[in-house]
RNA sequence: GCGUCGGUGGUAGAGUGGUCAAUUACACUUGGCUGUAAACCAAGCGGCUUCGGCCUACGGAGGUUCGAAUCCUCCCCGGCGCA
């Protein structure tokens, strides 16, 4: 038996959506599911003690940021959930965001070897002038990327393998292979390119794993699918990646409004072309109406930074739209942030003082507001769940949507 | 009373003859945030506008000048010093 693996509950005759439950070393999450980002090792503001009360059943934290800073510390701690004292399931991303982001997603230069290019095995073959660039550089070759430090602008090289040993050492229940993110506006050429590479890397990551027997059994490994905008690229993805053998399926990309209103839907039809039984996972998605179009299409767990870093900013999730609280408009509302809510924050605090939180800049503002987004998030999955278990997904889901959009 | 320094947009504080409706910061108003370089970022922030400008503004009133937030005179207000 794997050590990650999902049962099916309850299928949704209407659409792919389902009911399920994975199952961990460390306890079983129950989908649909929300998995909220802990980057380095913290769910920003929020500790560990606090999690089920939000309704977390895991978190997802990074592999980027802990090898730059903390890896011994979580390694030597017992791993990534001993360290921060939190016995449920844990989750790790592999840093394939990272090179994108810090690289080509932010506009900023990401340069590609071409194959003239001698890559020598177990050679690094990073440019040492273009990488020097603090921070501003990822350069992938067909081996990995080299990549500079967002904080000291030292230079780093990531492989598959060299993620996946990372992620052992981290220790997460779930982990994920290394790739190479792309920008659903990129062309079709360079989709084509980045998603042939993330096949070979996840080919890589897996063999990494398994020659690992210890983590083997411990860890379940989960490949990603790419393939940006392009339907046929992305099904060819997931035939690939569904077929090499991993416990589970990520959903690759960027699903950022920056890029379109549709970027997550061509995402979407990798679903129809993977095992049924194999589990997966919607990377970056966490706006209510993506994670129900998710769901709908049988995604089974979502991570998003959208409730903790719109909290943080003063987006707030409520059952009528998004709220800015600090406005003006809140400044005597004495009301709870979203009626009928039952986190921490609305059981307790008015709209008034959390809004007088954020004006004074005091923490307690962010951490309630994220805080009450989390829980927003975590039970309109558990609500889906209930749905779907009923039998009344589809009623469930335009019910929400209706009133969401006001 | 004498001397001296100073009074600039919500606040602090630049500017010290034209390039000033006035740098900057904060405040304020609003937007944005989708595998976290994000307790962040962006726009706006005197009035009107046919969007080319026009009007009103740098304590008050005069004055010098082609032109004044900037120079001069007087007045009002405040800080400090001496009586």
């Amino acid at each position: 038996m794997r050590p990650i693996y999902l049962t099916v509950e309850k299928q949704n005759p209407g659409s792919r959506a389902r009911a399920g439950v994975l199952h961990t070393p460390h306890g079983n999450i129950l989908t649909p599911a929300f998995v909220p980002v802990a980057t380095k090792a913290d769910v920003k503001g929020i500790e560990s003690a606090k999690f089920e009360s939000l309704g977390m059943q895991t978190f997802i934290s990074n592999t980027y940021h802990l090898y730059l800073s903390g890896l011994d510390a979580v390694e030597q701690g017992g791993g990534l959930g001993k360290f921060m004292n939190w016995n449920g399931p844990t989750i790790t991303d592999s840093g394939g965001f990272q090179v994108f982001s810090l690289g080509s997603g932010f506009g900023k230069k990401l340069s590609k070897f071409s194959g003239e290019v001698a890559v020598e095995e177990g050679v690094s073959i990073f440019d040492e002038d273009l990488a020097s660039s603090h921070g501003k550089l990822a350069i992938i070759d067909d081996e990995g990327v080299s990549f500079t430090s967002h904080l000291d602008g030292s230079l780093h090289r990531f492989t598959p393998e060299r993620s996946v040993e990372i992620q052992h050492r981290l220790g997460a229940d779930i982990f994920f292979a290394f790739d190479q993110c792309t920008a659903p506006t990129d062309p079709y050429e360079f989709q084509k390119d980045a998603m042939e590479r993330t096949h070979a890397w996840a080919k890589r990551s897996l063999r990494a794993h398994r020659q690992n027997l210890d983590a083997d059994k411990k860890q379940g490994i989960y490949g990603i699918g790419q393939g940006g905008q392009f339907d046929d690229l992305r099904r060819e993805s997931a035939r690939t990646i569904g077929d090499m053998g991993f416990d589970g399926f990520g959903l690759g990309g960027s699903f950022s409004k920056k890029y379109g209103d549709h970027s997550l839907e061509s995402a979407l039809a990798m679903l129809t072309e993977l095992p049924s039984d194999m589990p997966v996972h919607g990377l970056g998605v966490g706006e209510p109406e993506d994670i129900l179009l998710g769901i709908e299409h049988g995604v089974d767990t979502f991570d998003c930074v959208t409730p903790t870093r719109n909290g943080r900013n003063g987006g707030l999730y409520t059952s009528r739209g998004k709220i800015q609280i600090p406005n003006a408009q809140y400044q005597y509302d004495y009301t709870p942030l979203d009626e009928g809510c039952e986190c921490p924050a609305c059981t307790n605090h008015t709209r008034a003082y959390i809004h007088h939180l954020f004006r004074t800049r005091e923490i307690l503002g962010p951490i309630l507001a994220s805080m009450h987004n989390i829980y927003f998030l975590t039970s309109l999955c558990k609500k889906a769940r209930e749905a779907i278990l009923n039998g009344q997904f589809e009623q469930f889901k335009d019910s929400f949507l209706e009133k969401y959009r006001n």
